[in-house]
DNA sequence: TTGAAAGCGCTAACAC
DNA sequence: GTGTTAGCGCTTTCAA
């Protein structure tokens, strides 16, 4: 709520109008409107000389008056939690190569926390700023859905499954179960995991969940009982996973193993083992999921997944509902990879006579 | 350049517009546009009736329509290399939050490549989108400036300055002296540098020229002799600094510390250590600049520079031009400091025999 | 194939 | 304080 100062809009060079280019090149505008978006019923020759025109006086149709009349605007609004993050920052990056391209801006909405995020759905900002809506790992409750469906535009979520809605997204409990079959063939029994935030202070993601519950299921399917003393939470970022490890080092026994459930938190846990001077893999084992452009950096183990493809994808298939060319809610799953490296290995054995 | 499939605008549910506001309220649409927007000329009781009106209906105004008859947008253009680089995308966040809170949307420009950096600048797809642009580090030539320029409105750069255009930035000299006098201090004198890229391939950040400056003058004002040899450059990012110790190690001998442009390089260059089982700082120190998220992961030693703080502080400067508050192109310079961790001490001496 | 004319949904200048 | 009247710069029927 900043103060209105108007500035006075005098200053301002006039930009060509489709006016000036119509007289320039002995048309109406209608046909340089046609001409200048390939419309197909223009003699070649008129078109010529359009185009001519056009670019003689640097002329580009203003979006704010093309979208008025034309009720599109040629903008995607793409939705990030966070884009300080590597999965969504990497994420936009992939998004936005293949919207530029096919000739969409990006409107950006930063949400960074759950407050926000409840704001931004009351206000909606998006009504008619935008063609089409990119949704990055939005846990959304009922309320938010339904404002977002309320918009009744072309909508796609990357990361988390809408009832409905088309989506891209890896399979989180296929991506969990690489990960722990990884440190149970290693000959693990005690496993912790290290999982984002749940309760009211984080947005609690949905792949959060699933892979909690795909934890619990890789575990019991492998007849190890699932202990809920091994699941700590942190916020989310290296730091969330630098407090989770140092939680779980108060407990009374250490794990043999930690299933970070993405790599930030892995990356955390890793730091506050090198200062508590815990070898690793020695003494425990680490895993992630992300495959995070450090995890190479800190040699750490974890199931990757492709993360610019999934941004890429999540746009075509939104460029796909707006040119009509699709139109089921189709859920498109990429697939995940164990990457092993050097932070899981055999178990510690515990001194015999401990 | 996608087909255009027209689809049919006939779906979508019809807004409220400015006239069914006007109508429930009884005024004119001139002053439900009036209330709505703030305006003094109003009365108390007027304006309640507008509001509850347009609650009402939940009607908020048309950005596209309200831009076109008054000549603004409410949206800035924010041009960045790079999202996915952890110094832009915490920019960026620092940027958004600002910029949001007064009202502003945020248009992402991600150039990703000098190639499409030039694209940018010839089609300049700002023109009418934004009422102001904001470019993140980006080295312009004299025909981007101009073009720029050209646009006529309000400009602020971060962390590359541009004659006669406001910004922030760090100064990048005292910065490289800050890290370059820590390693001096503990004795190296085999110093070098990881600089990034500056053939044409890469964007040619303009920080990267005024590194380079400052740590050769760093060096001679210490009275050691500057040695082209241990300058290496590589590409933005962690694998640029990986390759650049690779090429630094195939010299004739390996300094006993290395300064990096900032941390990515030097966060690639320890991984390119650690693989080779160099002990870092037992046989070569490193340093880098920024103070990145990972350097405490990796215990880098490093110059902190606040970046989301840049972020917003630069955005900040835009309202205030646009608001009319500020006319000089203002240069703030924020400061760092640097930050002592565990990749840099004593140098390594050589085996006597040696 | 082209042009004329009527909007798109607002804001701003000018009346009252 | 409030209403009336013109646009803002395009696109899109509809006619020719």
């Amino acid at each position: 709520m900043s103060e209105d100062v108007q500035p006075s809009r005098a200053q301002r060079p006039r930009h060509a109008g489709i006016i000036d280019v119509a007289t320039l090149a002995g048309v109406s505008p209608a046909t340089v409107s046609r001409s200048l978006r390939g419309h197909d019923n223009v003699s070649a020759a008129t078109r010529q000389r359009v185009l001519e025109a056009a670019r003689e006086l640097s002329y580009s149709a203003s979006p704010q008056a093309s979208g008025l009349a034309s009720g599109r605007t040629r903008t995607i609004g793409v939705v990030v939690p966070f884009v300080t993050r590597w999965f969504f920052a990497t994420a936009v990056a992939g998004a936005y190569d293949v919207l530029h391209e096919a000739g969409y801006d990006v409107l950006l909405y930063h949400l960074g926390s759950p407050d926000s995020r409840d704001r931004f759905f009351e206000r909606m900002p998006l009504a008619r700023r935008v063609d089409a809506v990119l949704t990055l790992s939005l846990p959304l409750n009922e309320e938010h859905t339904l404002a977002l469906r309320a918009l009744d535009m072309p909508l796609v979520t990357l990361g988390a499954r809408l009832p409905g809605v088309a989506g891209v997204r890896i399979d989180d409990a296929a991506a969990v179960r690489q990960a722990v079959y990884h440190l149970i063939h290693q000959g693990h029994e005690e496993i912790a995991m290290i999982a984002g935030d749940e309760d009211d202070r984080g947005f609690g993601f949905l792949s959060s969940r699933a892979r909690r519950a795909g934890f619990r299921q890789a575990l019991e399917s492998a007849g190890i009982a699932f202990r809920e003393d091994l699941v700590v939470s942190g916020e989310y970022g290296i730091e969330g996973g630098a407090q989770a490890m140092t939680a779980l080092m108060a407990g009374p026994t250490l794990p043999t193993a930690v299933f970070a459930e993405y790599d930030e938190l892995a990356i955390g846990a890793l730091r506050t083992l090198r200062r508590a001077s815990i070898p690793v893999p020695g003494r425990i084992s680490v895993i992630g999921i992300d495959d995070h452009e450090m995890a190479s950096v800190v040699d750490l183990t974890t199931v990757a997944q492709p993360v610019p493809d999934q941004g890429a994808a999540a746009s075509r298939l939104l460029l796909d509902i707006l040119d009509g060319r699709s139109v089921e809610p189709v859920d498109v799953v990429v697939p995940t990879r164990l990457v092993v490296r050097g932070t899981t290995g055999a178990p510690f054995s515990r001194a015999p006579d401990g």
